[in-house]
RNA sequence: GUGGUUGUAGCUCAGUUGGUUAGAGCGCCAGAUUGUGGAUCUGGAGGUCGCCGGUUCGAACCCGGUCUUCCACCCCA
């Protein structure tokens, strides 16, 4: 009795094909990370449920895979526990650890637990999967991998006017067109402040996010459904609204802000990384200082960033900012952080439907002799051997097949040239050279084929 | 988690009011061409109609459940 073999939901198997898009997505990020002077680092796909929990607000506990205790996980746990409805609270005595949900607070607690052989500021990359249990639609997987550069054990903007250089080259460099938006969540507490509602900042933030979206009269509606009073939302709103360039709506904050402590160091920071970015930026690509923009992650607690690809909506692409309290939970004060994260998936859907992958991805092989049997394939073997050593990949056909089939294998996989040594060719000393793109086909001696064939493969 | 949607050959999809052997295009395999691919022609293989159950003399079609896909909300990379 056979099943049919399946995945779980939310998940996919990557074919050769993809894995090569993917990983240009994955050497173009891991390239440019390093260049900046980030380190690797990895970290087990699970992690105990209480590094995970409380971390992401309540809609990320809902979402957190949770893994179920090995052996006896009923051994000593209430009958009466377990025959109620409350869920959560069984789950708790059954699980005590969890798939990772980002990279971010796993690397929060590496950093508390390796303090001592830390060189600070730490600068890390890590590009591994995060998994959660959301209803996968398009643009959004159950396993999805995220490349995060964060740095570590540093206030300075600086670090901030860097991610944003990153961010710049990753994406000139793929190809995509985006744009950068920026907040602060100091501002959005600041404008919460003098609206008069501090207290509710998460509601106002979460609400305001989705000015993009739902429109003025939709953010309206909902924070009166989330009891915001009329004469607070009177208030924010002109705020949200300000438009123009970054400094001058900073400008205008100042103003606005300017009972609010908080508010106002928001603005300030701001000044600096716009400051920076006008002085030394020379960035290609957009960024918009967005009032709007709050971003659901709790955490944060600076600058927040979001990146969304011009030509295409596939939301975020790439979103981060600064936390200056994620270690705190785990016992170590004073560790500010600022980091983004890649969303490699949804990056690489933009780029498929964008048509964003070169051609000479699918490439791997350059050159293929055609397999006329034992006696010449050893012939073919030789000539193979020195095209490796001198960096050219090439693949002899494993079987005497016919040589329609042979060709069409190399057709498929864009080999760009067939090498054929035949009876004729051997006595000769020679090999027959076909260029599959143009169709003609040359003679060459056997000791000048490296040397041809160097001269004609394309580069890169 | 709430509401909706989708599933037929490897892929994209037809399939009448429920009625014998479920079709097409593309792809695949073979041949026309026993050392030359992308074109053409000929032939061929390939389907528990997502899965389980129900209604019926009879189900791809109707009903229920389940899984999957996609969408909206929620949230997010």
């Amino acid at each position: 009795m056979s099943q049919k073999p399946s995945i779980p939901r939310g998940t996919r198997d990557f074919s050769p094909v993809e894995m090569l898009r993917r990983n240009y997505i994955f050497d173009t990020v891991r390239r440019t990370f390093s260049l900046y002077g980030y380190l690797p680092l990895e970290t087990p796909a699970m992690e105990n449920l209480t590094t995970l929990l409380g971390k992401y607000g309540e809609e990320g506990d809902r979402l957190l895979f949770r893994i179920l205790n090995s052996g006896n996980f009923l051994a000593g746990i209430p009958p009466s526990v377990l025959s109620g409805t409350d869920t959560q609270a069984v789950s708790q005595l059954i699980c005590e650890k969890g798939l990772r949900y980002d990279l971010t607070v796993p690397f929060a607690r590496y950093v508390v637990q390796h303090r001592d052989e830390i060189t600070f500021p730490f600068r890390r990359y890590q590009i591994q999967p995060v998994w959660r249990a959301d209803k996968p639609q398009k643009g959004r997987y159950r396993e999805f991998f995220q490349c995060d550069v964060d740095v570590i054990g540093s206030d300075s903007l600086l670090n901030e006017f860097e991610l944003v250089r990153i961010i710049d080259r990753v994406f000139r460099e793929l190809n995509i067109r985006v744009i950068i938006k920026v907040n602060n969540r100091k501002i959005l507490a600041g404008i919460a402040e003098m609206a008069g509602a501090g207290d509710r900042i998460t509601d106002i933030t979460v609400t305001i996010d989705k000015l993009d979206k739902i429109g003025q009269e939709g953010v309206r509606e909902e924070l009166t459904q989330r009891g915001i009073a009329p004469e607070v939302i009177a208030r924010l709103e002109p705020v949200i609204k300000l438009s123009g360039p970054a400094l001058s709506k900073l400008e205008e904050l100042k103003s606005v802000l300017s009972s609010s402590v908080t508010g106002l160091k928001g603005v300030s920071e701001m000044e600096e990384l716009f400051g920076y970015l006008e002085a030394l930026g020379k960035i290609k690509t957009d960024i918009e200082l967005d009032l709007s923009l709050a971003r659901g992650l709790n955490y944060y607690t600076g600058a927040i960033f979001e990146v969304k690809a011009k030509d295409i909506d596939f939301g975020s692409i790439c979103g981060g900012g600064r936390y200056d309290d994620l270690t705190g939970v785990f016992g170590l004060k004073d560790m500010s952080g600022v980091g983004v994260s890649f969303g490699a998936d949804r990056i690489y859907d933009v780029m498929f439907q964008l048509n964003l992958f070169p051609e000479s991805l699918m490439a791997s092989t350059k050159v293929m002799f055609t397999n006329f049997g034992r006696y010449e394939a050893t012939y073919c073997l030789n000539a193979i051997r020195n095209l490796r050593e001198k960096g050219i990949s090439a693949e002899l056909y494993p079987d005497a097949a016919k040589l329609k089939k042979q060709f069409d294998y190399a057709n498929k996989r864009n080999i760009q040239f067939v090498v054929i040594a035949g009876e004729s060719e051997m006595q000769n000393r020679q090999f027959a050279v076909k260029n599959m793109t143009s169709g003609e086909q040359e003679t060459i001696p056997f000791a000048n084929l490296t040397e041809y064939l160097l001269g004609k493969i394309d580069q890169k």
